[in-house]
DNA sequence: GATTGCGCGATTTTT
DNA sequence: TCGCGCAATC
């Protein structure tokens, strides 16, 4: 017997050795689903099967990542690297940068995040003359989304009664319409959004039946993480590439589905067994992650659900601590109970701050908690918020990449082809988009004619000179590799310039959030190639393709010693020796949003499910009596899943508000019987306020410190003054500026006094560049500011 | 072109 | 409450 199996138990064992035939591998929480994975994995090559011929399918860069380390451990060598292990996002973005010309995209093809679709499918709605008050870009965005995921085109769409009912029921009869028009633009901007990833992919296979085979020739053995979380493009799409040798595994739990609002489907577990004859089931049921109290209450909640595969989730681990159900007066106080906990932990049971989790159900709920661990100088992060990749300065110049790596990606186009400021305004812009829809040609090519379509003679040169700036970069492409063309963007452009000159608090984070991108270029233009076979390609397009996918849930450094904070979603398939489970309440968990259907509210339970089943050790369950939303406090009443948890693991306890209330477990017996009464006179809202104070303090000033100094996620900024006051001296009299010169002194009422760095614009409307000595940089509008000339320089 | 001030809507969850 | 889009000013 082989090492590596001598770990397993017999299920796990049985499963990792079953090589040839459909396998379906039914995996509790915390069963040793991904050990059984790897290992498999890794007997599979052991067997001699080529890692070229193996694929693995996951939810997660990270699980992909993580997947890949360990297969790497127990092979004692680097063969794993030509493993296909990704997320089914980035594996066929990968797979179509070889083949999107197939079907009319550049393989270059530019990847759409949320926003930027979002972002089109406004110009879209707008373009067709509809109000995108009544069409809001992201609920047409999700009628989309849901539509391919379920493989129905917009043609489909438009005809489907029931989808046409749907749609006239919520008075957006225009949806199918848009949908026609966003995917049009998508294609002339050569660009995929997150579902095309997956839609285009399955069109593909299903119209080239030679790229179909090599993709059936080369994925022989193919495993598929969380399965049942796949949707139906996903599930179509791996039932093709397995047809031919239908050596397919796939692992799942059903009472962990949490994904049907992207369209995952439970039908596809339960479906698998049907799909192909003779499939082997395996039923991990132990598990070894929790200790008996949080199992069983897990357990017992999940067993309200309807439908479940049967099965018996069993642990050897000790029966544990009981689960600490907390009620707190307000968010704040919850906040602040956990903090206090955190660190009440950290010194009694010697636990680092890496080994906490604050777990939540809306990211909206971060902020009492980033407060009270501030104050209390605990080091967090958290996961889920803006990207590093979401941010403007970051998305301008990338928005330059993109355009440099494919022209007709429009929207990038637009977003800098005034930016910086170069004489190319907004009826400019309006022109030339008009010309390009008017000639059924994109917005580039309008450009490059710029001389046919009569444009002002200024106007024109500013566009010959950026489509000239443009097509430099273009032609470093062949011999250049990423890092380097973005390093001549960055200077030819003028951007790292510009915010180099803006000495203003946010212009400094800008200007390093750049510094950091181009390091992260640069970082991974040097980062090895695979060693044999495929070369990973270390094109700007690769790059740029490979970002759009990451989630800054990717970059955990598994080392920082941090409390991390996410949401519930983001925490699957994580485990943490304690977690804080909060916001147990109803209208936020189970989310109002949730509650109509019995579907909608099962999901919330097995969400519930997962939560519970992240935790190690200790289980805290909190809730708050009342919260603020939107400013005012409103309360709410105790989720109704913590009414379905066994007593006898549960340890009852009320944690007042203020800061005193440490160690206050004892008065479990009173706080219960309170709880049971309903908080009694404490149910008002005057009385709420009254004892609690007004609504939370104002955000603290600029002396708000990071508790990391990572760029990508820091704490929300304080709002510091953009501008350095200026006093206007008291002769302050505004000079004729005509004649003004580069080189003069000048004083401006708000900016302060600076010297006239170089003047543009035409004769009417003159523009002067001004190096303020407070303020940095600013381009002035002779015309409506007021400078008073002090002298020479 | 850039800044400021006002009014309004927002909270599910993610690749 | 907060952040964003839009209109009004410099």
């Amino acid at each position: 017997m082989q090492d590596y199996l001598k770990g397993l138990n017999k299920e796990q064992a049985e499963a990792v050795t079953h090589v040839n035939g459909p396998l379906m591998i039914v995996a509790g929480a915390g069963s040793g689903k991904t050990k059984v994975l790897t290992t498999r994995i890794a007997h599979l090559m052991n067997l001699g099967i080529d890692a070229f011929n193996i694929l693995a399918l996951t939810f997660t860069n990270k699980a992909a990542a993580e997947m890949k380390e360990r297969i790497e451990k127990i092979l004692g060598n680097s063969n794993a690297r030509n493993l296909y292990i990704g997320t089914f996002h980035s594996v066929f973005a990968r797979i179509l940068r070889g083949e999107a010309h197939r079907i009319g995209y550049p393989n270059s093809f530019t990847i759409y995040d949320t926003d930027d679709s979002r972002s089109v499918l406004k110009t879209v709605i707008n373009e067709l003359n509809l109000d995108d008050k009544h069409y809001k870009p992201n609920v047409v965005h999700s009628r989309i989304s849901q539509a391919k995921n379920a493989l129905v085109g917009p043609a489909e769409y438009a005809t489907d009664h029931y989808i046409q009912q749907e749609d006239m029921r919520s008075n957006r009869p225009a949806i199918a319409q848009i949908y026609q028009a966003y995917a049009a633009r998508c294609f002339k901007n050569g660009a995929m959004d997150f579902d095309d990833l997956l839609l285009k992919m399955y069109e593909l296979l299903q119209t080239f039946p030679e790229v179909l085979h090599r993709f059936q020739h080369k994925f022989k053995y193919i495993m598929i993480d969380e399965y049942q979380d796949t949707n139906t493009v996903q599930y179509q799409i791996t039932k093709l590439l397995a047809a031919a040798n239908e050596n397919i595994c796939v692992v799942g739990d059903d009472a962990q589905s949490i994904y049907s609002f992207r369209g995952a489907t439970i039908e596809n577990i339960l479906q698998f067994q049907k799909d192909y004859d003779d499939v082997k089931v395996v039923k991990l049921e132990q598990n070894y992650r929790s200790s008996k109290s949080i199992l069983n209450v897990a357990n017992e909640v999940i067993k309200n659900n309807k439908g479940q595969i049967p099965k018996d989730l069993w642990t050897d681990n000790e029966e544990g601590e009981k689960i600490k159900l907390v009620r707190t007066m307000t968010d704040n106080d919850e906040g602040r109970f956990v903090a206090d906990t955190i660190q009440e932990q950290k010194l009694r049971n010697h636990y680092y701050n890496r080994d906490f989790a604050i777990l939540y159900r809306t990211n909206a709920q971060s902020r009492s908690f980033e407060e009270s661990l501030r104050r209390m100088g605990i080091a967090y992060k958290i996961f889920g918020g803006v990207s590093f990749y979401q941010r403007k300065e970051i998305k301008d110049f990338i928005a330059y990449l993109r355009v440099v790596v494919n022209t007709r990606d429009e929207e990038a186009l637009k977003r800098i082809i005034n930016y910086p400021v170069r004489g190319i305004g907004k009826t400019t812009i309006e022109k030339i988009v008009i010309f390009a829809n008017e000639q059924n040609i994109t917005v580039w090519e309008v450009l490059q004619r710029a001389g046919e379509f009569g444009f002002k003679a200024g106007t024109l040169e500013s566009i010959n000179n950026f489509v000239t700036m443009m097509r430099y970069f273009q032609s470093m492409l062949g011999d250049k590799n990423a890092y380097d063309v973005a390093v001549q963007v960055g200077k030819h452009t003028n951007l790292v310039k510009e915010l180099f000159n803006d000495k203003t608090v946010e212009g400094l984070a800008r200007y390093e959030n750049v510094q950091e991108l181009l390091n992260s270029i640069k970082e991974w233009t040097e980062s090895p190639d695979s060693e044999e076979g495929e070369v990973i390609e270390k094109s700007l397009g690769a790059y740029l393709q490979q970002i759009t996918l990451l989630t800054d849930a990717d970059d955990d450094d598994e080392n920082a010693d941090v409390v991390k904070l996410m949401t519930i979603h983001a925490a699957k398939g994580l485990e943490f020796p304690v977690v804080f489970v909060v916001g147990v309440e109803e209208t936020l968990f189970p989310s109002a949003m949730s509650i109509n259907t019995r579907e909608e509210l099962e999901e919330e339970r097995r969400l519930f499910y997962v939560a519970v089943t992240r935790a190690k050790a200790r289980l805290f369950l909190t809730y708050a009596n009342a919260r603020y939303r939107f400013g005012n406090l409103v309360q709410n009443e105790a989720s109704r899943f913590l009414d379905e948890m066994p007593e006898q693991y549960i340890d009852k306890t009320y944690a007042g508000g203020g800061l005193h209330n440490k160690g206050s477990f004892e008065n479990a017996g009173s706080a219960y019987q309170r709880m049971q009464r309903g908080f009694g006179d404490y149910n008002d809202m005057a009385s709420v306020e009254k004892r609690y104070g007004p609504p939370p303090a104002k955000k603290a000033g600029p002396e708000r410190k990071p508790v990391e100094s990572k760029p990508s996620y820091m704490p929300p900024q304080a709002t510091a003054p953009k501008v350095v006051e200026h006093k206007p001296s008291a002769d302050f009299v505004p000079s004729d500026t005509s004649n003004l010169q580069a080189g003069q002194k000048v004083e401006h009422q708000k900016f302060g006094f600076g010297t006239v760095l170089k003047l543009e614009g035409s004769a009417h409307n003159p523009i002067a560049t001004v190096k303020f000595e407070l303020n940095g940089e600013k381009k002035i509008m002779l015309n409506y500011a007021k400078l008073r000339i002090v002298g020479q320089d």
